[in-house]
RNA sequence: UGCCCGGUGGUGUAAUGGUAGCACAACUGGUUUUGGUCCAGUUUGUCUUGGUUCGAAUCCAGGCCGGGCAGCCA
């Protein structure tokens, strides 16, 4: 059990707010979520999950001119797609903003809050340093009254912004600067997504997040562990005037009557860094804006609209999550348990289909001209419970031109001159002869058949090494299948302060090709999970059009032919 | 050289004073109409030095190493 659930189990078992368990997910709608939001997600809502309480959504928008509807849209359609559900309707910390201003004037009323005047380029010189101590602000002894009036005017729009601040009143010879007289408010004339022109000041993250857990009745509010030390922050603005929070909860949690107030405590766990991955949503855009990817939900993107058009499914992320653990240790994950994941769970559900990559025409001499077999194949060795299809077999095939050797090594169990091959669900072939251009490159294989192996079977209970997948030369359809591979090639990208994320990225990362696909996978739709037999899990993309059939490689099936020829190479 | 938080195989994570376990990765072998899946196995670890204790990954102290903090961002 990790240190969260040991805690809250701890929390349940000694009564605290009467043994509930209530959590929020409260991102920041300025990009979109992506695999490090999923952890947190599966923190917030798991927890509540586990212990019978409820989980909010929260968009912590106090930054108007950051935010936007449309990341607003985007983290609901994600969260859904994870599978959880929230608590009620999705909260908004703007729903808040009159109490928190209502808040900000108690606090000066009672001497804990002042107007400053200094500019930003004042008070970074009057907050000290890491090692010494900050100096006072002149304008931190004005009356009560005149801070007062002053708020308000500044709510009034009398200042431009970065005119005037409100401060809390704490101590600036504090060792966490945090508490060296913090920004709460600041004139920001932005309009803002939810509230329009209503406001011209808001009030910053520190002192805005307490009253939105309190609010709303939270118990356990989790967050990640840049925010441990703002910590005595959060509980300072919430101990202040505690009496305020009492009631303000009890009208906007939504919570039955008679629910009992409760204080929400802060325990912060480490984020998820993955190898090969940038997680900052601000790189995020970056690559988005210098179209270094097509959009925030491109499939190479670790979004997860990215990897849903990818064709990663809630579960595997799930289980990833719940792999990967909560602690409070700066890890880096290995993208590699991710993709075991992905793989675990597609092995179970994905539909399994023929599609040649690289096609290379193999002709069955003794096959007649003009026949066609519907050959049955099973759609899920894994799951019964798929079913079986038709696919068509004639005398002229399409087969991977890796799938042949003229002059292979003793391990090789595919085609190769005078060897046999299973073709799956067809016939057992051996090749006779090879066709070749002038430049010497092989057009075509020449091959027989034999007629008693119908199914793939061996009557005579002989073994054939090799099973290739196939399509019909004349059946198949050409598709586009865009092969997506990691998106940088070095570990840990972003590492390196002042170098181009440009430069980090992997050149093959996208390969766009046409292949040869068998007939019946024109119609699946992009909610199918798919493998190509022998090559690796696909999905169709939402583009994907009747007659233009595209298709988004999910993530290669593992191969231990191709790593057993990269160790020699 | 202030404050806060961390250090368990290559990676991630259990063990909360009592046999260092699991997963991924890597490597062997077996099964197989996907060189997939599955099965069996192998390799590899408690940052360090003291202390407390019958017994320490765990508790205490010092050291070393890593991360975070000086936005009117979240």
């Amino acid at each position: 059990m990790d240190f969260i659930r040991a805690m809250v189990t701890k929390d349940v078992a000694d009564g605290l707010n009467g043994g509930r368990v209530h959590t929020r997910f409260p991102p920041e709608p300025n990009g979109y979520l992506h695999i490090g939001h999923a952890k947190a997600i599966c923190i917030d809502f798991g927890t509540a999950e586990q212990f019978g309480g409820r989980c909010n959504l929260r968009m912590d928008d106090t930054n108007p001119s950051k935010e936007e509807v449309e990341y607003v849209d985007s983290i609901q359609e994600d969260v859904k797609w994870l599978g959880f559900n929230w608590f009620a309707d999705v909260r908004y910390a703007s729903d808040y903003f009159d109490a928190c201003y209502a808040y900000a004037e108690a606090l000066i009323l009672a001497g804990r809050a002042f107007v400053c005047d200094l500019t930003p380029e004042q008070m970074r010189s009057h907050r000290g340093t890491l090692t010494e101590p900050g100096q006072e602000s002149p304008f931190r002894t004005r009356s009560i009254a005149e801070n007062l009036d002053l708020f308000r005017r500044m709510r009034a729009g009398e200042f431009p912004d970065g005119a005037r601040v409100l401060r809390a009143k704490i101590d600036m010879t504090s060792p966490n600067i945090h508490l060296r007289d913090p920004v709460i408010y600041r004139n920001l004339r932005s309009s803002h997504h939810r509230t329009g022109d209503t406001w011209c000041l808001y009030p910053m993250y520190d002192y805005a997040h307490p009253i939105e857990d309190a609010m709303e009745g939270i118990t356990h509010s989790l967050c990640t562990l840049e925010f441990e030390i703002h910590r005595p922050l959060y509980d300072w603005v919430l101990d202040q005037l505690p009496e305020f929070f009492v009631e303000w909860q009890r009208k906007t949690s939504g919570l039955p009557a008679g629910t009992p107030y409760a204080r929400p405590r802060q325990t912060e766990f480490a984020r998820l860094n993955l190898t090969y991955t940038i997680m900052s949503k601000r790189k995020l855009l970056e690559l988005v804006k210098r179209n270094l990817v097509t959009g925030w939900n491109d499939p190479r993107m670790p979004t997860l609209s990215g990897m849903r058009r990818r064709g990663y499914t809630p579960a595997a992320i799930r289980t990833f999550c719940d792999k990967i653990g909560v602690t409070k240790y700066n890890s880096l994950t290995d993208v590699a348990l991710l993709e075991h994941c992905l793989r675990d769970d597609l092995n179970r559900v994905a539909l399994r289909y023929m599609a040649v990559l690289d096609p290379l025409k193999v002709v069955i001499e003794n096959y007649p001209e003009g026949q066609v077999e519907e050959m049955d194949a099973v759609n899920n060795p894994e799951d019964a419970a798929a079913g079986s299809r038709k696919v068509p077999f004639t005398r002229e095939l399409y087969v991977e031109r890796a799938d042949f050797m003229e002059d292979p090594p003793k391990k090789f169990f595919r085609l190769a001159p005078g060897r046999e091959v299973r073709l799956r669900w067809g016939y057992l072939i051996t090749c006779t002869g090879v066709e070749k251009d002038a430049a010497g490159q092989v057009t075509a294989l020449r091959c027989t058949y034999d007629p008693a192996t119908r199914g793939g079977n061996t009557p005579d209970g002989r073994k054939v090494q090799g099973t290739l997948h196939w399509v019909s030369a004349s059946h198949g359809l050409d598709a586009e299948v865009r092969l997506y591979d990691r998106l940088f090639k070095v570990e840990q990208p972003g590492a390196v302060d002042g170098l181009d994320l440009a430069a980090e990225l992997n050149p093959e990362s996208l390969t766009v090709i046409t292949a040869k696909i068998e007939p019946a996978l024109a119609a699946v739709s992009p909610a199918t999970p798919l493998q190509f037999e022998r090559v690796g899990y696909f999905r169709a993309d939402p583009a994907t059009q009747p007659g233009r059939p595209v298709f988004n490689r999910t993530v290669t099936l593992r191969d231990s032919w191709a790593k057993a020829g990269a160790k020699k190479g």
